[in-house]
DNA sequence: GAGAATTAGGTTATAATGTTGCAATTCTAC
DNA sequence: GTAGAATTGCAACATTATAACCTAATTCTC
């Protein structure tokens, strides 16, 4: 919602560098350079990032860049929720509300190609709903959502 | 939900290439040998099946088999709807109910691998309330679940 | 039916994405 | 300081998907 529209995003980067080192510093991992770094490049904008676009900006900062490297940092941030996987483009992207593991949820406007999370509170009552009818126990969940968001539909 | 529990699969085939003549009949298209080799192999079982594992069966079919052929195959198939792709597992599954273009969402069991088609209405319901809250209008969707299903839940 | 237009398939090569295995280094805990 | 654990560097490799270009089959138009 709030990330569909235009904000100061120096903002955003800095309060999810901020959380992540909170996050890291509650679990006790480690939030290396090289996965700081991956983090704030996955937070430079709002759309979904690949892993291999971020190999030649870790070179340019002067970090060791091979797929290994940029799949382990991305690795570790999803382990610890920092970001999400979004498969259908084999993306990654920055969690807004990382602290907890939550389902993955995201809708991904396919003009502008901002995506913003879903709320965490309505996935999870779905995921309940279906689990009850289903008769199945739900251990993980994406829910990815294409269109067009709230700015681009008034576009010309 | 019954694709969960033990089942006569081969009437699962047989209606599926019925359906799928069908459909194409009324979509003026055609459902060729490969095309119609390739939805009897996804329905094979179901378990999402990945594009790879085709190859070498629809060789031993005599079938052409190169990469392209089998894409080209699934990309028919997922045009009419009549397969669904699930992104998080790169692999494909037939539609339980095709006919009319629908949301794509699974559940899938981490034991046993098979999966089940959500049910449709409940989909279409939230991606309305989301679209609703968020302000968005959706064009296409999926939603990818795991964990246990009702029989896997309870052995040993 | 002949010829043009469209659609489908064959073939080769290559792109894009993701992983394995092992050695070297750095950090942590005692 | 030293042992053990975690992290990183590096090279090769595996998997998934597409591009480009051409041939064959089918359908359309006359
Ligand atoms: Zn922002
Ligand atoms: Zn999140
Ligand atoms: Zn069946
Ligand atoms: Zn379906």
């Amino acid at each position: 919602m709030a990330n569909l529209h235009p904000h100061n995003h120096d903002h955003c980067i800095r309060t999810a560098i901020q959380r992540a080192q909170t996050v890291c510093e509650q679990q006790g991992v480690r939030l290396t350079p090289v996965r700081r770094r991956v983090l704030e490049l996955v937070w430079q904008n709002h759309k979904p990032t690949g892993a291999y676009e971020l190999l030649p900006q870790l070179a340019a900062d002067g970090f060791n860049s091979a797929p290994p490297t940029v799949y382990r940092a991305l690795d570790f941030l999803l382990e610890i929720g920092l970001i999400h996987r979004i498969s259908s483009l084999n993306a990654f992207i920055g969690c807004d509300h990382p602290g907890g593991q939550h389902p993955t949820g995201f809708f991904i406007c396919t003009d502008c190609g901002n995506a913003a999370e879903l709320p965490a509170a309505r996935l999870q009552a779905f995921s309940a709903e279906l689990e009850q009818v289903m008769g199945v126990q739900v251990a993980s969940s994406s829910y990815e959502l294409t269109g067009l968001c709230g700015v681009c539909r008034l576009k010309p």
